[in-house]
DNA sequence: TCTTTTTTATGATATTTATCATATTCTAGG
DNA sequence: CCTAGAATATGATAAATATCATAAAAAAGA
C-alpha cells in the first residue's frame, strides 16, 4: 500500500511537525537517531520533499530542517505522491490496468469503497492535522 | 497491500475455478498463458498452494491442476496467507510494532477501520464466490 | 578568506523480490 | 517396465528496493 520510503517520508514529517520551527531547525542524524530511520536513507529521501516544499531546510552551521507555516498545511497525499508517485495508492488490487466501478476486478468490492476512501483521508488530512492528534495524545508517532 | 505473488495466487486460483473441474484440469502453461503470469514464477506459487490443498493437482499425462469442491470453499485470506504470511495485511502502516486502537498512529484513523474491513472481507468471501461473481458477469478477472 | 557545519548530489553495495532454467519425481498408457 | 507428460523441487539470474559511503556545494563565523 505504502512504501517503506513513504512510511520514512511520513515519519521524518511528523517529526519535524512535533520538534521543529522556524527558529529550531533539526539536523538530519537527529531525525535518523529519534526515528531509527537510517541516516543515509533518510537524507535521500528528504530531499524531494526539500525539493517540493515540503519540508524547508537551509545548510550550513545552525542549519538544518524544519516545519514552515506553509509546510504544515501540505496534506498527505503530496508526501506519498512525490516518494511513490501517483500511482501505487490508487491501482487496481490485481493490477487491472484502471480500478474503477464500471469495470471492478473481483476484489474491487471487498476493498474499493475503503481504499477510495483512504486516499480521500489523505487528501483531507494535512501534517498539521496529525501533529495536533499527536500532541492531543490521540495517536502516537513511532520512536 | 498486497504482494504481486498474492495477486498471481489469487489470479491463478480463480482461473481454474472459472476454467477447470474435477474432469476438466488445466496445464500450468495455460494458466501462464491465458493470465500472463510468467510461467516459472506461476509455478513456483503453485506449489505451495497446492501443498496447502488451496488447489488440487495430479501429474502425469492427463493431468493438470483443478479445483475441487473443498477447494472453492476456501476463504480468500489462507491464499494471501499462505503466500505472504499473516503480518502483511494487518500491520501498521507506519511499522508500530502493532496496529490497535489503543495506541494508534497517526495514520490510524485514517485507514484503521476500513483495513480491518477489507480482511474481514477476506475471511468472509470464498473463491466460489468471486467465481459465482466473474461468471454473473458482476467482476472481471485479468486477462 | 578559511574552516566548520550542514544540506545536496551522486554512486556503490546489499537485500529482497521477481523471473528464468533445469533436474527430479510421479503417473498413465502402451 | 518403458516412455512421455505432467507437477514438484531446487538453484541461478535479473530487477527493484533499501541501505551505505563519499564528495560537492552553500552558509555562517572567525
Ligand atoms: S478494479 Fe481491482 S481493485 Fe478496483
Ligand atoms: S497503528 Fe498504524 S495503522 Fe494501526
Amino acid at each position: 500500500m505504502l512504501s517503506n520510503s513513504s512510511k520514512y517520508a511520513l515519519k521524518a514529517v511528523l517529526y519535524l511537525g512535533i520538534n521543529s520551527s522556524e527558529e529550531k531547525k533539526v539536523l538530519s542524524k537527529e531525525i535518523s537517531d529519534r526515528t531509527n530511520i537510517p541516516k543515509a536513507y533518510l537524507s535521500k529521501i528528504l530531499q524531494p520533499l526539500s525539493r517540493h516544499h515540503i519540508v524547508s531546510s537551509v545548510r550550513g552551521p545552525g542549519g538544518g530542517f524544519y516545519l514552515s507555516k506553509e509546510n504544515r498545511a501540505v496534506p498527505l497525499i503530496d508526501i506519498i505522491h512525490i516518494i511513490d508517485g501517483d500511482h501505487r495508492l490508487t491501482s487496481c488490487l490485481l493490477s487491472l490496468k484502471e480500478c474503477n466501478a464500471e469495470h471492478p476486478c473481483p476484489l474491487h468490492d471487498l476493498v474499493g469503497d475503503t481504499k477510495v476512501r483512504f486516499v480521500k483521508n489523505l487528501e483531507g488530512t494535512t501534517v498539521e492535522d496529525l501533529v495536533a492528534d499527536i500532541e492531543a495524545g490521540r495517536s502516537f508517532l513511532p520512536l
